[in-house]
DNA sequence: CTGAAAGCGCTTACAG
DNA sequence: CTGAAAGCGCTTACAG
């Protein structure tokens, strides 16, 4: 009998080993009931003697599962998205699966057919979509047609049938409006966030609303458009700052705009926070990097990334019983005070 | 005749619409030669019309290859594995490949046995190592013994029989240093990197090659170690600059070190530069986030990324041949001049 | 230039 | 509680 194995270790060798079928040394593998403590011990050891471990590839061809889970990313900040990975990494080891990173195109019109191939070649077992992937609904819809389980990490609205790991984002930007009211101000600009990131529209609504609960008058042109990175949030804080009203306090989407505000306040000699309070959003390590460091909104990333994890490999585990397994999981923010805010100056 | 398939897209359903062989459908997915022009177009247009992908699980376990590169890593920076990541993974995605990123821990003892089942479970094609998993001796003995293809980036040291992507981390430190004292600089502090990490030592030898090439002398008590990160660099800055010898200069190993040194002036009420030159190495975002922004060294490490997963993805088709093709590329660095360095101010 | 058969290393579906 | 057989979807090794 001819043969194509490389001296690799298979199941078959664990079996002779312990003296048992193959189909046992299965069961051990898998954890199923119905071994006898005794001869589960004897294949344990066998296999800890010869350093088997099983093939991925074997296991995903003859039965359901491939352990594999993909992870869909596009573009997003570095720090955002290597915790994400951080958060994921460690439950996905922890459950015996794999990350594969594919990146998601989320303008692209192919970005359907992409997802669909990757599914069918791959099988992965579940995907985890981060933003901007999440506001992606033909992503989500090959996932649906395919029946692949995913969750959908900060979606830009809450949907039935959709799993999901969230925050409150426009609570947040509630609460870091209220703070800057509290010490004083009331011209108080905003930096908004990517027209295309669905949490960006939701800080804008917890700005306006904050203003409304508190009397103050929405200022059209105290808001203008950022796109979530350093340059933007730079060359919107000029605007703000040179413009007609000029506020005594800007509240950026996300901390590398806030940055780059604060790096436009420094060019034009304006004493941050002195005579101009600057706020981020997210807490990244931008946050204390800036001079002086960032007041900003806590958002537990890498805490979320696992807990999404959790949820898809919770739905993994649950398989394709009905009713589908679908939950959410909603996370608490928290108002970091640092050096960047301050009482408004006084006339 | 039972079949446990659900309704999945197969060869064999290709097969059977292009009238052909299912041997000669494999033939045309891996561009094998000998297959007639017509015959070609006509199994891909089957596979077309039928939304057909291969699935990786039956071809890595009939054939030789994975069609999975593992990318090995451990808590660098988010920037730089941001970075690495984009570089690897595009090349990765365009040759067909899938990456799957996997947390190695360096310290940890178990990290031979680990990498070990990670290559037994998934049959990995290939492996890219990452600093500071470059460093690991253990992990590369595994890889070798295991006769897994792969490509260090950024080693401590280049060795022969060794596949790696590399800058002179020493000849750059070497200008940097070269740049203050051409501005009149002769007291130059040095915050080392962390000590684990190989590249730190390197970086920490050219600049005491540039001091002695310009007759100056060393002064141990401006070396202080740092640990790459921003708080390291922040205390190591805040020891140089209160203690009886006070530098006019201080470049840290990293960017996020010398945004650290930054705040600590601003803390101390020294300016920058007028007072104090600061400078980095890496060029990550973090270099244009401070005020001023920060001189430093431009690695290119999206660059050397892909130029990694290149010569790993060729040496993966040249597969077991002899002689094993190690090569390794080398990449240019850039002094990248800006705010955070100036002359030294006047007595 | 093309194809029929065996085999990769597991799990599924049964049988006992 | 345990096992023998079939099958997953491909590639390898041949044969023609």
């Amino acid at each position: 009998m001819k043969t194509r194995n490389n001296g690799r270790v298979t199941i078959l060798d664990v079996a002779k080993r312990a003296d048992v079928a193959i189909k046992t040394v299965s069961r051990v593998l898998n954890n199923e009931a119905n071994v006898k403590e005794n001869t589960r011990a004897r294949v344990l050891r066998a296999i800890k003697e010869l350093n088997y471990a099983p093939s991925l590839a074997a296991r995903g061809l003859a039965g359901t599962k491939s352990f594999l889970v993909g992870l869909l990313y596009d573009n997003p900040s570095p720090y955002y998205m290597n915790s994400v990975q951080v958060g994921a990494l460690q439950r996905c080891r922890d459950a015996g699966f794999h990350l594969l990173v594919e990146f998601c195109d989320a303008d692209t019109k192919g970005s359907a057919q992409r997802v669909h191939s990757l599914i069918t070649q791959t099988r992965l077992d579940g995907v985890l979509l981060t933003p901007p992937v999440s506001d992606n609904t033909t992503v989500r819809n090959v996932l649906n047609r395919d029946g692949i389980a995913h969750v959908v990490i900060s979606p830009p609205t809450l949907e039935h049938g959709v799993s999901s790991v969230h925050m409150d984002d426009r609570r947040a930007a509630f609460d870091m409006v209220e703070h800057l009211i509290s010490l004083g101000h009331s011209k108080i600009g905003f930096i908004k966030g990517h027209p295309q990131h669905g949490a960006a529209k939701v800080r804008l609504n917890g700005y306006t609303d904050a203003l409304r609960a508190h009397g103050i008058e929405y200022n059209p042109a105290l808001v203008v458009q950022g796109l979530f990175s350093f340059e933007s949030g730079y060359q919107s804080a000029q605007q703000l700052l040179t413009g007609s009203s000029r506020p005594t306090a800007i509240f950026a989407a996300n901390d590398d705009m806030a940055a780059g505000a604060i790096a436009a306040a420094h060019e034009l000699g304006i004493s941050v926070p002195d005579k101009l309070s600057v706020c981020g959003f997210d807490d990244t390590p931008v946050a204390t990097i800036t001079w002086p460091a960032l007041t900003t909104i806590r958002q537990p990333i890498v805490e979320m990334a696992a807990g999404a994890a959790d949820l898809l490999l919770a739905q993994i585990r649950a398989g394709s019983k009905e009713p589908k397994t679908i939950s959410s999981h909603s996370f608490r923010h928290d108002l970091i005070v640092r050096g960047s805010t301050a009482q408004p100056a006084r006339r």
